[in-house]
DNA sequence: TTTTTTATATACCGATTGGTATAATGAACC
DNA sequence: GGTTCATTATACCAATCGGTATATAAAAAA
């Protein structure tokens, strides 16, 4: 692997672990087993690496589940789908996601916040879009679109970060077909049905 | 007001504003109009400032939501409550609120997380002992109450997290008795209804 | 073969980090 | 009046912060 990829890669491993301002340059490059100047070769400083980071692992996730939402079907299997692809996406790259979703929690003066903003902007509008798609289904929505996605990506984004947190080191992350059809069920038809 | 509060509200904004690890000890000293030899008086550490700002912060939204929570009533009645009061905390205290969450979701070998590691155990048991305590009217929940609490603040906290993003500044945190009942007849019933 | 470009390391920069030793202040107590 | 104690400031600490000037080595281009 590259010096660029292992640089890279321990940012992630320790962004995700510490978070962005707890860790220093230094121990990024002692992680990668480089030096400072070829960080700032590659990057020029360290949110330039923070933005790497963010193009990287954002294209993959916006990918797939733009595919899940575009599926010619009804809400509730373009709902299952696309939370079937969140949680997949968020299995196979729990520390991006997890990052990323701390990033979107973090104080709007902050640097890294600064950073991810216009992809969390992105990231909503294609939540919202889903439900936008699914108009003719759900009648009039009365503007309600932007509640339900919030209220959608809130389910969802908290379930992963529950799962996660139960987990012990090394543990996989895992979130099954029935759990995500419950979720989306209880979404779609409330808690009594 | 006391140096004490005046360093604690101090931190609080730029906690807030920042996040804990980009704000320096020197910057809060400044912005309380002290010195640093008065903060490691009051509090010993950077640490123990935060772990105070906690303390003040949790137990009043602790107490409110427990009253909320213990009403002899239905549980939509009930979840209404509480997501009432979650709101209207949320708005008195949007800083703390919102810090709080921030810190939820940041890297758990934080300094930061692990203080708030036990508020946050205490909050999830709190939210999951509304469901139980509604099981006679769920029926046999067959463990989903856990379920039902990660949905349930999931949807509150993602909805208090938006409202907030798309407020300028200085403008008043608001949620209307008319969408919290929406998000709660939306989490109860689904989206259909 | 020489020159240019890419990629890396050594060694350093001033500024800031969290934290403290020492001393001064003022009020309360003896 | 003297002593104690709570509270605060000045001035400092070593360590780390993000970032860079300079040099070097290898590879590609001329």
């Amino acid at each position: 692997m590259d010096n660029r990829e292992l640089l890279l890669d321990a940012a992630l491993d320790l962004f995700y672990a510490k978070g962005y301002d707890a860790v220093g340059v230094q121990e990024i490059v002692d992680r990668a087993g480089v030096t400072k100047p070829t960080l700032y070769y590659y990057f020029g400083s360290k949110i330039g690496l923070l933005q790497n980071l963010l193009e990287r692992g954002y294209s993959i996730m916006e990918k797939s589940v733009l595919e899940a939402s575009r599926m010619n079907a009804n809400l509730p299997e373009v709902l299952y789908k696309v939370a079937r692809e969140f949680f997949d996406y968020a299995a196979d790259h729990e520390k991006f996601y997890l990052f990323m979703l701390a990033l979107f929690y973090s104080g709007r003066e902050n640097e890294a916040y600064k950073t991810v903003s216009p992809f969390i902007e992105n990231y909503y509008n294609m939540i919202v879009g889903i439900f936008e798609n699914a108009a003719s289904q759900l009648g009039n929505m009365r503007g309600r679109q932007k509640l339900f996605a919030v209220g959608f990506t809130g389910v969802l984004n908290h379930h992963i970060m529950t799962v996660s947190y139960g987990l012990t080191e090394n543990e996989k992350f895992e979130i099954s077909n029935e759990t995500t059809y419950e979720i989306v069920h209880q979404f779609l038809y409330g808690i009594y049905s």
